[in-house]
RNA sequence: GGUCUGUUCAUCUAAGGGUUAGGAUUCAAGAUUUUCAUUCUUGCCAUAGGGGUUCGAAUCCCCUACAGACUACCA
């Protein structure tokens, strides 16, 4: 058993974008399977066709690529085990649900919704809580309660579901590899549907036969799953699975920042943060809802984040690149109770990444952003800009907030700043600055800051008020990198002008 | 309602019977940067409540409270 190679899927059904929930199953799955050198297998649960979205399933591949998240086996990369959609394994289901039907663990059933639903009103007007299984069966339409000629002729002439028979009264207990010992008595479950009256398999069905076909070796899935696996038990049990069924582990839920239950999209949207990976815009609404990548995260701090959310690796190391998550992960470490998500931290993660990077790659990732506005500046410089101001940024958009003023001269002056720094003198001392750095041969940094320094002090002038002032008229604002280093990167006539510029316009 | 799971600073979490309950994020203060940000230092802040078991409990057991998930011919 030990010896077992280990196999695992994610198994999203197609029916939105994938959720930072999902992405965060998806990646655990992932980290497990590379740790122990084993297979990492996508596969569509899209058993449900009234709930299929188009560009659904492109958008989970799409998204687990952006990750780093690579799958071994799945709808597009293929496998031993093809098909891996299940709207395409279709006809194979139904063989298993008679099996089970002639060994006497499943029944057919022919009780209309409406009948169902009117089962449940009752008992619900009495306070109870209508449970289809050993009580109830008896009294409903199945081929357990009828007689045997009537029901053969129903299945050949009406539309059936096949039930599980839930046992009545019997203990099933489960190893949960974070929770441990878990045990459920069926007399609390109900006779769950396995084949629908559409031909399909439901879930629990599919993902049993399939887990057990593609040689699954352990089931890593949401904790909103765990009241279903002694059901799923039950179903390797009947069809003599057992020695070979996964070992079943649930994942803590993903909760909102403030307030209660799981992350919603809801929740994104109130408190301004994506709950997406991608951008992702609804093909029958028009409606988009924001993706990390395109709010510019980095995808190895993205999963960063998500990985440390729920799971720790009882260090303080707490950044981590894909490969070291795969030596460091273990479902033991994982946390038992649901994390509550923290957009903040999020920030906090892309801007370890941000300032890691060099000023290359940030200035890089700054062209085609600069381009947007019209501005072609030399890779060079770009790339010098970005070492300047990414101290001050979580995110490259930020870096033209922190440094527009070094391609194009400010178009406005900063209110407050004007009023506690623009007083009656400056204009004066302004313009002879100006005529000073006239005189000034060497524009660099430290050779213009060094005569700048000894100017002022001759002068008598309070030094705040000079910088200050200074770096109003070239900047617009109380903010930037050193302003000696401005002046050096805009020029000598440009620092000129805009002084001048800005005597100007501040002359009331 | 029932079943199952969970509960350590505001948040993510460490401490798998013995520590002044540790780290990180956020927030606040100070230093540095004659701007802003960074950085550094410091501070605030927690074992849900009650019972046991034990020389000793965040850790083991029970009860209560609270929270979440599930309770479809959805996954």
């Amino acid at each position: 058993m030990s010896e077992r190679k280990v196999r695992v899927r994610f198994a999203p059904s197609p029916t939105g974008p994938l959720h930072i929930g999902g992405v965060r199953t998806a990646l655990f799955n992932y980290l497990f399977a590379k740790k122990h050198g084993g297979d990492f297998l996508l596969r569509i649960e899209d058993t449900d066709q009234t709930r299929y979205v188009p560009g659904a399933e492109d958008y989970i591949q799409e998204a687990l690529a952006w990750c780093g998240i690579s799958i071994d086996e799945g709808p597009k990369q293929g496998g031993p085990f093809a098909p891996y959609r299940q709207s395409e394994r279709k006809a194979l289901y139904l063989n298993y649900a008679e099996q089970l039907l002639q060994s006497g663990y499943a029944y057919y059933a022919f009780d209309t919704p409406e009948e169902l639903d009117e089962a449940r009103n009752t008992a619900e007007s009495k306070g109870e809580t209508f449970t289809y299984n050993a009580l109830s069966r008896g009294q409903m339409k199945n081929s357990l309660s009828l007689p045997e000629s009537a029901w053969k002729e129903m299945v050949s002439s009406t539309h059936y579901v096949v039930r599980f028979k839930m046992p009545d009264n019997l203990d099933v207990t489960e190893i949960d590899l974070i929770r441990g010992s878990v045990t459920f008595n069926t007399s609390l479950l109900d006779d769950k549907v396995l084949f629908k009256s559409d031909g399909m398999p439901t879930y629990h069905l599919a993902n049993v036969v399939d887990d057990h076909l593609m040689d699954i070796s352990h089931v890593i899935r949401g904790e909103e799953w765990l009241p279903s696996m002694p059901l799923h038990v039950l179903l390797y049990r009947a069809f003599g699975w057992e020695d070979t069924m996964p070992r079943f582990t649930h994942l803590p839920l993903i909760l909102k920042p403030t307030g209660k239950g799981k992350l919603s999209k809801r929740d994104g949207d109130k408190l301004g943060f994506p709950v997406f990976p991608l951008l992702w815009r609804d093909s029958e609404t028009g409606e988009t809802s924001r993706g990390y990548r395109e709010d510019g995260y980095f995808p190895d701090s993205f999963i960063n984040m998500l990985a440390l959310l729920g799971w720790n690796p009882g260090t303080e190391q707490e950044i981590f690149s894909m490969d070291e998550l795969i030596h460091a992960f273990s479902l033991e470490r994982v946390g038992k109770s649901g994390a509550r998500f923290d957009p903040e931290k999020t920030k906090w993660f892309n801007h370890q990444y941000f300032v890691k990077k060099s000023d290359e790659e940030l200035g890089a990732l700054l062209l085609p952003f600069l381009a947007d506005k019209g501005i072609h500046a030399n890779p060079d410089m770009v790339a010098k800009v970005c070492g300047m101001v990414k101290e001050r940024c979580n995110f490259v958009s930020e870096i033209w907030d922190q440094s527009y003023f070094l391609f194009a001269p400010p178009t406005s002056y900063d209110e407050k700043i004007v009023s506690k720094r623009w007083k009656d003198d400056v204009p004066a001392i302004m313009i002879e600055i100006a005529g000073f750095l006239e005189t000034i041969e060497q524009w660099k940094a430290p050779t213009i800051k060094e005569p700048f320094s000894a100017f002022v002090t001759s002068k008598g002038w309070n030094f705040g008020t000079v910088m200050n002032s200074l770096r109003l008229c070239l900047v617009g604002g109380s903010f930037g990198p050193d302003i000696f280093e401005i002046c050096e990167i805009i020029g000598k006539s440009e620092t000129i002008f805009r002084i001048k510029k800005a005597i100007s316009a501040l002359n009331k």
